[in-house]
DNA sequence: TTATTAATTGTCAAATTTGATAATTAACTG
DNA sequence: CAGTTAATTATCAAATTTGACAATTAATAA
């Protein structure tokens, strides 16, 4: 019939650009220019697969949730049957599994979330989810253990993990990681 | 001799505005005029007074860092002889204590610092002296505790205190507040 | 080869934001 | 009242960003 779509192709393009951006330049800096320099593609062709800002950052935020969505489930899945929890305690604070450019975007989606409520809502989701896996792996790992034990371990460990992450971006804080990692498994040590 | 000066009120008067603007917009968003109409002032005063972008958020980064540090010693001086610890994280967890707006402020802060490797040094310094005054407060309430134990709770609990505190704007979050205050009760609880 | 559909490029106008400076007004002192 | 200093206002030019649309080019099927 005629010339094929490369949408979605140009689509990932653009928003691996736009993260990029993000990243870099705040969520307010990442202007349509600066994504089409990242991505290589003249300013016209962001408007043409995608849209203007706002459904820009739409795009964003729903590959956002659904990527890290899979990439929990696939963690999650990747976990030995016993001492998950342990386990997973040194991947979260493993300086190599710390994904810089995510970490920036997603406390840009969180600031953006401040002001859109439709965004709130999806990041808050987000947010419950990950405590929710965490919850899960306790009592898979320690039954028999009191919800509110679950619950308030649950709360520690997600707190401190991604305070750790979001100040990670200033460098220089190998200590409180240190620390932090040993905060949590006092937490953990509390579910014997 | 001449017209008496009211910098320093104009400047207070506009690092206010700014603030308020930094809340509402973020760091990007606050522009020259939203400072300038929020502060019921002209566009050129705001130059007049404090100078332009980049002299503008020197300014309020110093204000920032100095009415905190002011207000985290009033709050220490202001805790009773023992239990002061258990006290403080009722404040810190208290509601009614959580000021929606220095929060916003203080997350643009962080995230500005990642591209301002000067503000970054500024955070970075800020974080750690509050977690110094935790540690203080720690061995105060706790001699001879191991100084490792120590310096993990009191990362525990500023990792905890500040997950929650940057996550409260989003709303809807009552739950998560409660079982991160448990999760510090937690950790102080180790210490006996 | 031609028709068809999509990708790509080019261009323009409107709105926003900022930096800068001149001109004017206000408050105080002697 | 006159002089002096600071506050305030008015206005301009430059740069940035965005939205929109027309024109062109490219790839495939019949």
């Amino acid at each position: 019939m005629a010339r094929p779509s490369v949408k979605e192709q140009r689509q990932a393009q653009i928003l691996d650009a736009y993260e990029a951006c993000v990243a870099r330049y705040g969520i307010e800096g990442a202007t349509l220019e600066r994504i089409a320099e990242q991505a290589g593609l003249a300013r016209a062709l962001i408007r043409h697969n995608i849209g203007n800002r706002d459904e820009l950052i739409d795009a964003l935020v729903e590959r956002f949730i659904k990527q890290t969505r899979q990439e929990i489930d696939e963690m999650m899945d990747e976990l030995p049957k016993r001492n998950r929890l342990k386990v997973l305690t040194e991947w979260l604070f493993d300086p190599a599994h710390s994904d810089t450019q995510f970490v920036l975007v997603s406390d840009a989606l969180f600031m953006a979330a401040i002001n859109d409520p439709v965004l709130a809502d999806k990041m808050r989701k987000w947010t419950m989810e990950f405590i929710l896996a965490i919850e899960k792996l306790i009592t898979d790992d320690y039954p028999d253990t009191d919800k509110k034990l679950v619950s308030a371990v649950a709360a520690g460990i997600v707190g401190i993990y991604f305070n750790v992450e979001s100040l990670t971006p200033l460098g220089k804080l190998d200590k409180l990681a240190k620390d932090s990692k040993q905060a949590v498994l006092l937490l953990i040590n509390l579910l014997k």
